[in-house]
DNA sequence: TAAACATGATGCCCTCCCGGTATTACTTGA
DNA sequence: TCAAGTAATACCGGGAGGGCATCATGTTTA
């Protein structure tokens, strides 16, 4: 294999055609530049330089080598550079995991904020529940995630993004929505409710069940994501509590009551990633979001 | 500059992950190779790979360098491959220059017949009077002409292609066109002539001054060009001497009639070339083909 | 026509880089 | 606490590459 080195010295050689200059101009003297080219040809198996002892040019092989090395030359030169920008988390790869709910919320403007960071970071972005954006983290797969509590405080370092309210979704035709007040518990004795999942929506089944009366008996469906919920709210198959920014779905035939409830604002969002996450991009992100630490 | 020894060690513990296959890979032991990657990490400026005494594994700077790396290493092997089969003729480029008249006859096949020999070889056709085709082979830019006496012997080789008779071009309604034998020149002792400039087109006009007896005061037009003369034949503007391999023009309106005289097939088509062209590609042709030097 | 000049190649020397061997430092698991 | 595994470091010897001096050869000039 040839050098950078001999690829340097031939393409000073081949635009000088002339060892002197182009000897000159690598800050080298003239012999141990012939030797170069004299190794280089060897090597490469074909004569590149057509020399007497008067004039120096080019073969058709010198001609085609030439253009290769040019080429090596420059992606020799630019590959640390792109190197260096990744490292410094300038350039690279963001994947992000968000849940459908929080996309119509939040989603839009963090990613404004993150481009105008790291503009030049490339952002992979998928729609997951948290327990899968839990796995993705885990498993490096992704490196931040839009998610709701609860999440190993051990493993994976958090920022409250959004705080909101719990509303209750019921079809536009339905008499509660005439109801000039906020929605008491009282109120929904008789409604067929729509549930979520106390598995694979644990975080809004226990908030659910904590702030109001729920009861049992009148669950008519249980699902995991917000959008199916108030997809079956429209097909008037029940009510359902929802979070506010589930407004935002813009689904027909839903209209949204405010709860009488103890706390305002009970739902979370969170931004979370894995503590010992290394992609430079979420590192720099971090800290020039100022996400602090836990 | 790192070096390609560099950039092989970091691909092998890239790929092994660990120091010592990777060396063993290379036929060499670890410790070189360790001081190989700390050598390539400092002239990147970036760390590429993350290892303690236990694990080693790429950072996403790393795996961005290793794409280049791997680029840079494809390269570096194409490229000589490249250049020897440029130096033995079998790629490259060839400036081939033709008139329009042998256009039609002896290119199509010929080109066939390159083609067979050196597939891989660009061929860039132009078409040229045999003055410029002579021109573009004295400096360089053209590498074979498909031409027509007289050349410097001293300068060019030469090989005769194709050889052909001189016919009489006449408009279709003429009434030499219903002759049932050879035209003799006192068929056209009162006939307008469209005739070969003398220095435009010496061969034609030596050859038809030297086979056929023309009243100089008959001619109403001199011309360098044979697809012309056939043009102004077809406008009736007079009578033509011009070679067979014209009948394959496609002009209507024109009969072309045999001519007695003293040779059967006096008009030459030669390739030229350059004695000390160094074109591998014409070199590799010229063997292939046969054409013997003269 | 001969001498001076220009220019690439070659010979020789010396330094520095790179690889090998031996060893160390550190982590992990029993 | 010890043994095993693995990357890093210390030290040494050989070879590659650069510099200086010179050669070989072709061109220009007196």
């Amino acid at each position: 294999m040839f050098t950078f080195d001999q690829l340097t010295g031939f393409i000073a050689v081949a635009e000088e055609l002339h060892f002197g200059r182009a000897a000159e101009r690598l800050n080298m003297t003239q012999p141990p530049l012939s030797r170069q080219i004299q190794k280089l040809e060897k090597t490469v198996g074909a004569e590149l330089l057509d020399r007497d002892n008067r004039r120096v040019e080019l073969t058709a092989a010198g001609r085609a080598f030439l253009d290769e090395a040019r080429r090596l030359m420059a992606l020799a030169s630019r590959a640390p550079v792109t190197a260096r920008r990744i490292a410094s988390g300038r350039q690279g790869h963001l994947r992000i995991g968000f849940t459908a709910a929080s996309g119509f919320s939040i989603l839009g403007p963090l990613l404004e904020e993150i481009s105008a960071i790291v503009p030049d970071v490339d952002i992979d972005l998928q729609e997951l529940v948290t327990g899968e954006q839990i796995q993705g983290l885990l498993t490096g797969e992704l490196d931040m995630g839009l998610a709701r509590p609860p999440f190993d405080t051990e493993v994976f370092d958090s920022h409250l993004l959004y705080r909101e309210s719990m509303v209750l979704a019921v079809p536009a035709s339905h008499p509660l929505a005439d109801l000039k007040r906020d929605i008491q518990s009282e109120d929904l004795k008789d409604e067929p409710l729509i549930m979520h999942s106390p598995t694979q929506a644990r975080y809004f089944y226990d908030l659910v069940v904590r702030l109001h009366d729920i009861r049992h008996e009148n669950v008519v469906h249980t699902v995991s994501q917000i959008l199916t919920m108030v997809s079956l709210v429209a097909a008037k198959r029940g009510v359902a509590f929802v979070p506010h920014s589930a407004t935002a779905l813009g689904i027909r035939g839903v209209s949204f009551l405010r709860l009488a409830s103890g706390e305002e604002e009970p739902v979370e969002l969170h931004a979370i990633w894995n503590r010992d996450a290394k992609n430079p991009a979420l590192v720099r992100l971090l800290r020039d979001l100022e996400f602090a630490a836990g």
